[in-house]
DNA sequence: CCTTTGGCTGTTAGCGGTAACATTAGCAGA
DNA sequence: TCTGCTAATGTTACCGCTAACAGCCAAAGG
């Protein structure tokens, strides 16, 4: 038996659910955390009562007088490019349960936006933040460090970590994919990629590759850039430009998928041989691909993997820094000819 | 001139900087957020001081002095699927300027899983509410019915919004897509869609279809259903087995255009005569599509459209309940044939 | 019978800001 | 010179909740 509902425009209170059930907030505070010792039958009366107003806790004060906040911040550049939302899988996987909670910052790969957006979490006071990449505004970084919470910077693990990372090497993964196209035979390279400066994990794939092939006594022999639009579409118009342009390439590597699979409708729709006369390689082994005609060669980034590591290391909050280096397997799909 | 940093372990707070800066709290909480009369020269001094420390201010406490949260929580059923981000584009630029925040909860259309994000946001007292759909359990309508802030109900307008909607009709939708492809002479049409009983929308797109087959006199010679997976590849699967089992159909009826792009693919790699032996169309206007070999017929959702509206409707807190149908256009591409 | 113990509940004092009001100083006009 | 105003700053009282500690009472032990 309770009150009826009051002014339904007055926002409720622990005082109101605390009067509904005569007993004092402090112990209807404890009903509703499951903290400290509190008599069934008082529990359950707090309950109903509790049920009956309809009442949600102000986590705002609750998170102010326990110092306490279970969000987790999360810092990505971008929602619509595939790889991101496989990672978010990761970690809202891993946190579930922990009774922590992801919260999303997006900025558009832009430096400007990501320091407001960390300095707007972080005025939040979350229990940790995880942030792709390494490269960061001195700003950025000097608002994290002193932070005082742990900070997991994911995807790459090319650079100096502010305190945890998890990622793999872009720089290893050009190499790899270099290394296994040059002994494919292919010699005619091309890259494409996108026109993004502070994408700085395309360039350290780039960097990796180029240098694969500078050991081999090689260089790109053209190169493609492109910044928005639809992926597909751009990979399309990139792969013609560049066979019309350097017709005799036998090699395109693509910065990521999508637009690698833009090129690889594109080859296929002009009849070319692929893998024999031009073969394809992409990046971040997105499911998509397994649609499509042919498998695109590509290496996945451990993308979920990485979302769960960052997300446990967060949750564990373990004292000493840590660096995890995933490896991501080449797969070599159908548009690279066998060796 | 300020003073070296004190103990880098203790969270600063503006009596850190109202110390270093010699003036009050409530001077310094003036200028950090610009509102009241500061002079100049004490400005610059508190500016000079919280950037010298590199003070985040606390907003929890903050928004609890206050009884403002600057947050719109935005829950949505997931981020695969390339609507549900530009759906957040829209919201986000809209919000950009206002000074409202959009934060996202992602459901996975599990309706338990709803009621607990909507509960968990509410609990941060937000400045407004975005879901997507209308339908919802008992106990999250109450909750947010009673919650006294704007709540916008997006993508549907096919039932009862608690507050604000915006959306299209999604009968409708699917009823002049089934018009479309009667009126080009199509006659044994399948559908194949998602096994999610909580895709109301998609749902209810093949109502209005089927609603329209059979005031023509028609109905579905086929249907099939997929769950999980590479959606591409699950169209083109999903495409064989009908093909398969009902070689006479000559029309698929996608209930996005992800599946739809994976039969588009399977059609032409098989030779078929799209979009004479057989048409095809998907739903909500990806720009994946873009890149296709061939332009999938589909219908836009407005997603773009509905964000901005929806996170309008929150920066202005109108009064009044308001609900804004928005009306998708036929794209028919070259997978109708012209009748 | 009186203490001790431990389970249950209440009281007090903030958490770090901000609204609202109070205060001060400087200056124009009477 | 004094009043009245305004601009700039300070003071006070919370916001809604929880940590920490303080009571209280029944059961257990001596």
């Amino acid at each position: 038996m309770t009150k009826i509902t009051p002014d339904p425009r007055h926002t409720l209170t622990l005082r109101d659910v605390s009067e509904a059930s005569g007993v004092s907030e402090m112990t209807v505070s404890r009903v509703l955390r499951n903290r400290g010792d509190v008599s069934a039958p008082t529990r359950e009366k707090v309950l109903e009562a509790a049920r009956a107003l309809g009442y949600v806790p102000n986590k705002i004060a609750g998170a102010l007088a326990s110092q306490r906040v279970n969000l987790v911040g999360v810092v990505i550049p971008s929602l619509s490019n595939m790889v991101f939302p496989e990672v978010m899988t990761g970690i809202s996987e891993t946190l579930v349960g922990t009774g922590l909670q992801p919260v999303v910052g997006v900025t558009n790969y832009l430096p400007d936006r990501e320091e407001s957006v960390i300095y707007e979490m972080l005025s939040w006071r979350p229990s940790g933040m995880i942030i792709a990449g390494l490269e960061h505004s001195a700003a950025s970084r000097a608002m994290l460090a002193r932070a005082g919470i742990p900070i997991v910077e994911i995807m790459d693990i090319d650079g100096d970590p502010i305190n945890h990372a998890v990622g793999i090497s872009h720089r290893r993964a050009g190499r790899q994919m270099a290394e296994a196209i040059i002994a494919a035979g292919y010699r005619k390279i091309a890259f494409l990629g996108t026109q993004m400066p502070n994408d700085f994990r395309a360039k350290k794939r780039l960097e990796g590759f180029e240098e694969a092939l500078a050991k081999a006594g090689l260089s790109l022999v053209d190169r493609e850039f492109y910044s928005g639009g639809s992926a597909l579409l751009k990979g399309r118009e990139m792969t013609a430009a560049v066979l019309t342009r350097s017709p005799d390439v036998d090699f395109l590597y693509y910065s990521n998928d999508m637009i690698g699979a833009g090129g690889l409708l594109y080859c296929l729709d002009k009849g070319l041989d692929v893998p024999g006369r031009i073969g394809l390689a992409g990046f971040n082994g997105v499911e998509l691909l397994d649609g499509l005609p042919r498998k695109l060669a590509t290496m996945d980034a451990c993308r979920l993997e990485i979302g769960k590591k960052a997300a446990r290391i967060i949750a564990e909050a373990p004292g000493v820094a840590q660096v995890e280096e995933l490896f991501p397997t080449l797969e070599p799909g159908d548009t690279i000819r066998h060796a």
